[in-house]
DNA sequence: GGTGATTATATCGGCTCGATACATCGATGG
DNA sequence: CCATCGATGTATCGAGCCGATATAATCACC
């Protein structure tokens, strides 16, 4: 998850540590937290698959006056980890954090592998909202009034939700067939 | 957090593993997962915190048949525990998981307390808001598609969740007045 | 008598977070 | 002129949580 992040943002250019959460905070921040805690980590894990590589510091003499950083870029092992990614896109791909950072990199995805994310996603949250539906519905024994506000939020907010999900959709085929 | 969770539901009734996980599950199973690789840990550890006793077998012998369980049941710290958790539920109540879990246990909360709550969760989700409207509205580097859909849709779903806020608030106000 | 679902407890590796530490630089202002 | 604050930057630690998996007994069904 926090590896695909990575992999698009440097799939676009090489980067370092600070400069690849700032960017994630920009484009993701306000559905999920990218800490410096999982952060490094991920790009030693990375580094020591082979997927990324520390450039060398030619160009760090340039910038000098800033603290010694250390810009990552991707290595041709990395490229093709990510469409792999991409192209195994599978039911963990569906889930709420997920699929947002997919959806940041959807420009670079290729158009049926688009589709079968939208899809999928839809198929998880239809399931939600059955569950939530079901839960509300039942008969027996009588549910907790704040909870079931809880639940008739979720439910409103899973509907919108596949609707939202189907208009992408629509204009997904839309687009293929011109 | 699933501490919390369960001091709430043992709170109710001695219970063992499997039944708790199951009542979570059902409770808020859409929001949340509750796996058992958190629910056995985290058991342990209010039991070496004392804030749950394992019940001794005597009715066990009862209900044979099944496998060994066993039941747990709070100790007064543990109650003790719970109402701390309450009286000092701050920044880190009002995040997505954490706020249903609470909502869950709200008709064993007092007033004062769920009222700070509801405000805290406002305050937190109005944050979300700005931070999405700010983003979209930025004039600066023009915004990919999908992540503008993407971002649209996080803050419709913001401004609904506080109008839902706002009404759970003031009935909270009405009843208070009565 | 076999097969699969349900009840039930438990662990493991791996990911992620929040907090924290350290260090350098630019700007603001007394 | 220097103090202090807020960015910039890299990094680690402890702890929580998850998904997958193992183990086992019972039950319903054919």
């Amino acid at each position: 998850m926090f590896e695909f992040a990575l992999l698009g943002l440097l799939h676009e250019a090489p980067m370092h540590g600070y400069e690849l959460r700032k960017r994630l905070h920009d484009l993701l921040g306000a559905f999920r937290a990218f800490s410096y805690g999982s952060l490094y980590p991920t790009l030693r894990r990375l580094q020591r698959a082979g997927l990324i590589v520390e450039e060398g510091p030619e160009e760090s003499a340039l910038s000098w006056g800033r603290r010694a950083r250390k810009v990552y870029k991707l290595t041709p092992e990395g490229k093709e980890r990510f469409a792999d990614l991409l192209a195994n896109a599978g039911p963990q791909t569906w889930d709420d954090d997920s699929f947002g950072v997919h959806l940041a990199f959807f420009s670079r995805t290729p158009a049926d592998v688009r589709m079968r994310i939208l899809e999928g996603r839809r198929r998880c949250v239809e399931e939600r909202r059955e569950g939530l539906r079901e839960r509300l519905t039942r008969t027996g024994e009588q549910i907790d009034r704040y909870t079931r506000e809880l639940h008739s939020q979720g439910l409103e907010s899973t509907e919108r939700e596949v609707r939202w999900l189907n208009e992408l959709i629509a204009h997904e085929k839309s687009e293929q067939d011109e």
